[in-house]
DNA sequence: CTAGGGTTAG
């Protein structure tokens, strides 16, 4: 009793005095004395003690006296403090009568247990009780269990009554309402309670910067970091864990270098995580060297100390250091974990090295790792990568196929290894067999449907992301507009977008339709709809510019495009790129305005590439130019003599307008650079007249 | 009595 009571020797010894001096029987200990016990009991988290308690309530018949029904729900919260929820939970049920510390406690206890509903449940029906006010050893837990249960709603709530309940100042309350809102996403939420907050701890601070780099805000993140630190808050080793990742994400190193710096000033190194946390900052910004330093200096290296440093070589494709490393952790007694190995076969799937995979694989059997679903997922995507589809389906078939993970991975694989319309079977398959796909399973299914371009998959697909909800997010409407235009159905495309809310409306979306019907030849809808897009606030990118000109090019809108292209050079000077002036070269020389075209080259700011002259060339052998031809011939035979098919244009324009000594000549100088052997040059000669 | 923190993968 004494090992497990600890300091609480004092709770035991008084109980085995008072159970054997005193006669068995409920008038012989007063109810008091009793609740007391309880309290002890359960604050010293003594199980043993608790259960003694209890088998004496039983042969006591203590509880059946009126005076004493509250302390069956004491005991409830005892063997709940003792970690014994289920029998906690099952007392708990049967009170009668529940004390304020019994709900708090078993509140708590459901919440940290992970049973969040039940904590919620009891929450409501203490409320309804209408006995006890929630306190601040209450709604932190609370708060939480709504946040566990994915219920934002019901945390808005839950911190409403917190605020008129008086608690809206409470510390741990607010510190608890910003993990709230962060894991349900609503970083809005997290910023107007931290906001909010009179003075925030350093804890408040860190679950913001967690908090931001989780939500994809790691600009966020690091910016509260510098804010922090500027404004003299104290820092301590959950920040610098907070917010490394973040710079390793970012590849901000002269900001992870300031925080190394920190670590030693402060002497937060002493925590093998801190260290880790530094290694893969470096790892992340490429620094293997810096990386290696800090590794090298860290003594006791844990299994994440060495799956970072050969994740790390891995990702630069050094897979010999890596594997060297594992070697060498297993001398130093360390022994490698499913990450390891996930890391070292994500290594040997980009390369791709098969042979070495195939030997992780078998020593995956020997450890006893193979049916981790992350090695099972990195085998996968291994198979696939080294286009071994037959070994990938059988790593796939052997797992347990109620995860995610391996679906995506095979998915994707059956991608990569051009089989849409298998991905399309299995994804089929993926949802008979309950599984929930998420946002990754789309970003490489979507393209299979686009490559198969069928209108009747697209309208099941379409149908299924209606009533999945993952029409809403609009990466997957963008693929579901792609597809329809794919299909060559503009209308539903069109659709699809109407129907996202304008707000949610980004580039790509608008690119996707753009480029829909511009493939399509319907020049005179993609302007209005890139200048409805410039109207709604969406800043063009070079993408979005280089399918409006394609389009004008397409429909043979001359002026249009000029205009557009004029627009270009007037708001958005820097983002013109060759692609966009070889457009413009092939829409003016298509329509015979050719002397327009070379100007256009000759203003160009930077060096032609030989796709302009190329697109001149072209147009020039379309309107039989010969000046401009050559113009653009002496450049492209310049920079491009082993391309065959300028000297075939250039010999085209001479063979069409009879002059045959030059043709000859160009085929000469083709014969020069060592391409008559080529068979591109009997095009020549078979317009040469016998 | 309470709150925040690292490594793989999609």
């Amino acid at each position: 009793m004494i090992h497990e009571c600890g300091q609480f020797l004092p709770l035991s010894t008084t109980l085995t005095y008072l159970l054997s001096s005193a006669a068995p029987g409920p008038k012989s200990i007063s109810v008091t004395r009793w609740q007391t016990l309880l309290y002890n009991s359960a604050n010293a988290k003594c199980i043993r003690t608790t259960k003694q308690l209890h088998a004496y309530t039983i042969t006591s018949g203590l509880l059946l006296s009126p005076k004493s029904t509250h302390l069956l729900s004491l005991l409830a919260s005892a063997y709940a403090l003792g970690g014994q929820i289920v029998v906690a939970r099952y007392l708990f049920d049967k009170s009668p009568d529940r004390t304020f510390f019994s709900y708090k406690t078993m509140i708590r206890m459901c919440a940290e247990d992970g049973s969040s509903h039940k904590a919620l449940k009891l929450f409501a029906e203490m409320l309804e009780s209408g006995r006890y006010k929630p306190d601040n050893y209450t709604f932190p837990f609370v708060v939480r269990a709504c946040g566990d249960s994915l219920l934002p709603q019901l945390g808005t709530a839950v911190h409403g009554l917190a605020l008129v309940s008086g608690y809206g100042s409470d510390t741990f309350t607010a510190n608890c309402l910003l993990a709230m809102y962060m894991n349900v996403g609503d970083r809005e939420g997290a910023k107007r309670v931290f906001d909010a907050m009179e003075e925030p701890t350093i804890v408040s601070w860190n679950t913001m910067i967690s908090g931001y780099f989780r939500n994809d805000s790691a600009k966020e993140a690091l910016m509260l970091f510098r804010k922090m630190v500027d404004g003299g808050v104290e820092t301590d080793a959950a920040t610098v864990v907070s917010v490394l990742p973040a710079c390793g994400f970012l590849k901000d190193l002269e900001l992870g270098r300031e925080v190394h710096l920190l670590v030693i000033k402060k002497g937060l190194g002493k925590k093998v995580s801190v260290r880790n946390a530094l290694v893969d900052m470096y790892v992340k910004c490429g620094k293997m060297d810096e990386a290696r330093s800090v590794f090298d200096k860290i003594i006791e290296k844990d299994v994440v100390t060495w799956t970072t440093m050969i994740h790390g070589y891995s990702l630069n494709g050094d897979i010999r250091s890596a594997l060297g490393l594992c070697q060498l952790m297993q001398f130093e007694g360390v022994k490698p974990n499913a990450v390891t190995l996930a890391s070292l076969l994500a290594s040997c799937a980009n390369l791709p090295n098969l042979k070495l995979g195939k030997c992780l694989h078998g020593w995956a059997l020997r450890q006893r790792l193979e049916s981790d679903v992350n090695v099972e997922t990195a085998l996968i995507d291994l198979y696939a990568k080294c286009k071994c589809m037959r070994l990938s389906f059988k790593v796939f078939f052997k797992t347990s196929k109620t995860r995610t993970v391996p679906w995506n991975a095979i998915l994707s694989g059956c991608i990569y290894n051009v089989l849409a319309e298998e991905a399309i079977e299995l994804f089929r398959e993926m949802l008979l067999e309950g599984v929930k796909p998420n946002d990754a399973t789309f970003k490489s299914l979507l393209p299979a449907f686009a490559v198969q371009a069928d209108m009747q998959q697209a309208m099941s697909l379409h149908s299924y992301l209606i009533r999945s909800g993952f029409i809403l997010r609009t990466e997957i409407a963008t693929g579901l507009v792609d597809i329809y235009c794919k299909c060559g159905n503009l209308k539903s495309g069109h659709r699809v977008f109407s129907g996202v809310p304008l707000k949610k409306r980004d580039i790509v979306l608008w690119s996707a339709l753009i480029a829909g019907y511009g493939t399509h030849g319907h020049g005179e809808i993609v302007l209005s709809l890139f200048y409805d897009m410039v109207q709604s606030g969406i800043r063009p990118n070079e993408v979005t510019f280089t399918s409006v000109l394609h389009a004008c090019s397409h429909a043979g809108m001359v002026d249009d495009g000029l205009s557009l292209f004029n627009f270009i050079y007037g708001s958005f000077p820097l983002c013109l790129r060759t692609n966009h002036y070889t457009c413009m070269v092939d829409l003016l020389g298509r329509a015979g305005r050719l002397e327009e075209a070379h100007e256009l080259i000759k203003s160009m700011p930077f060096q032609p590439s030989p796709t302009v002259w190329g697109a001149l060339l072209g147009a020039c052998a379309i309107h039989e130019n010969v000046e401009l031809g050559e113009e653009a011939a002496k450049w492209l035979f310049e920079l491009e003599p082993a391309n065959t098919g300028n000297y075939v244009l250039m010999g085209n324009i001479y063979a069409a307008l009879g002059r045959w000594k030059d043709a000859e000549n160009v085929r000469h100088r083709m014969n020069e650079v060592g391409l008559l052997k080529s068979p591109a040059h009997s095009v020549i000669e078979v317009r040469k007249p016998a």
